[in-house]
DNA sequence: TACCAACGTTAAGCAATGGTTAAATCCGCA
DNA sequence: TGCGGATTTAACCATTGCTTAACGTTGGTA
């Protein structure tokens, strides 16, 4: 049986809630509830399940916002997240996807459905889920610092952003149009050499090691 | 750009096929299609593209069976499954993602979701991470390095594609044309010792006995 | 054996790419 | 408005890697 599993399904509607997590828990998995976007944080950062389901419109932050925080989250294991909605309009779906989702399930849901989609994302998730910041380097997003050899450091704007869009996706290379993209937005327009200057900076103050040249293709964030 | 990225897709509409076709070529995916199923088949034993994207609805075989056959057969890597329908009944859903699916996209396809979606499913796929192969050798396409006999290899941009297309398909002997035409593109024109020279860098990096030359014919990698 | 086509090898030149630096500009803030 | 740090640009440099050309080697075939 899946009682390994843990998800956490948020939705602020009790019905739905009761309905889901009867199937869910029928299944054997562990079913963990939330009624608002801020407890979904909470329970995600108390019981690190393996899989959020998220509904899009909930009080206090919708699950785009959620989501977003989530990923953000120094967290060892990055969960799952799926979004439910009964909106079914494009943007709606690229945002929740861009904003790290890994599905997209629409409402009204049906159980036998939501189960084989659940199913198949747990099915897909990676093995090797032993995911470790680097003890050294620490980024605080909250509070805008670095956490470098048990110091604290307090980084500009733009370099921060650059360093935090790298350490998200450590060992991933993300070439420039993905970075500025990210760090500077659809509209900025910036010379091919700014990213290269900030990357320098930071490389001053954290060390060479940390941050990879792929010659043609972009940067990445190296583990140590 | 996704330009190690094979992605198959088959539907019996010309039209739908020619959109889709232009708008994942326009992200730098190389394209594959089929208008049916068997050549769906065959077309993934041939090519081993990392992503299948299926009409449920096909002649000769439909998306189901296809994904089936597929699941079932013995091919070094296992491509993730997306179906389109245009039926959005449950049991059609639960029927395709039981058989071995990864994802379901709803008709009428829109381009920027079905991109958001295919993203996503590669993103998470575990089978783009480390190429499956030989224990000695093996290629981590998003970090952009090759792991050979425990270490850590950095090989540059053309060498790593040329090594990244040979692994992809083992055994199969691939011609100069469709080397130039994978690792260099179609506009790209260069001289018949280009390929040479990086097959023997590669081979100066990692010995001679993964890459054996078929006089006449064209290269091909040996697993071990 | 002599020839030819195909592939291997080498080194040199060149183009692309990123690194570096300093100066210019921007921007928030008093 | 002027200051100071942050950001961006521009110009130049260094390095890498790509390509080519010239020549060497091999293996098949008449």
């Amino acid at each position: 049986m899946n009682t390994n599993t843990t998800i956490l399904f948020a939705d602020d509607d009790p019905d739905i809630l009761e309905m889901i997590t009867y199937n869910l828990e029928k299944e054997g998995y562990n079913v963990v509830t939330a009624t608002n976007g801020e407890e979904a944080v909470a329970l995600c950062r108390k019981v690190q399940p393996e899989l959020i389901l998220l509904d899009v419109m909930m009080p206090k932050m919708d699950g785009v916002e959620v989501c977003e925080t989530i990923r953000e989250m120094d967290i060892p294991v990055q969960p799952l997240i799926a979004f439910l909605t009964s909106r079914s309009e494009d943007y709606s779906q690229i945002a929740g996807l861009s904003a790290g989702g890994d599905d997209y399930i629409n409402k009204p849901i049906r159980p036998k459905v939501l189960l084989s989609r659940v199913e198949a994302l747990l099915r897909r998730a990676p093995i090797s889920k032993v995911e470790k910041s680097s003890s050294e380097l620490k980024l605080d997003t909250d509070r805008f610092l670095l956490l470098f050899k048990g110091e604290e450091l307090y980084l500009p704007k733009k370099e921060f952003e650059l360093l935090a869009f790298l350490m998200k996706k450590p060992g991933i290379v993300s070439n420039r149009d993905q970075i500025m993209n990210e760090v500077w937005g659809d509209d900025t327009i910036v010379g091919e050499r700014t990213v290269d200057v900030h990357i320098r900076k930071l490389r001053e103050k954290i060390g060479d090691q940390y941050i990879r040249t792929v010659k043609g293709v972009g940067y990445t964030f190296v583990e140590q």
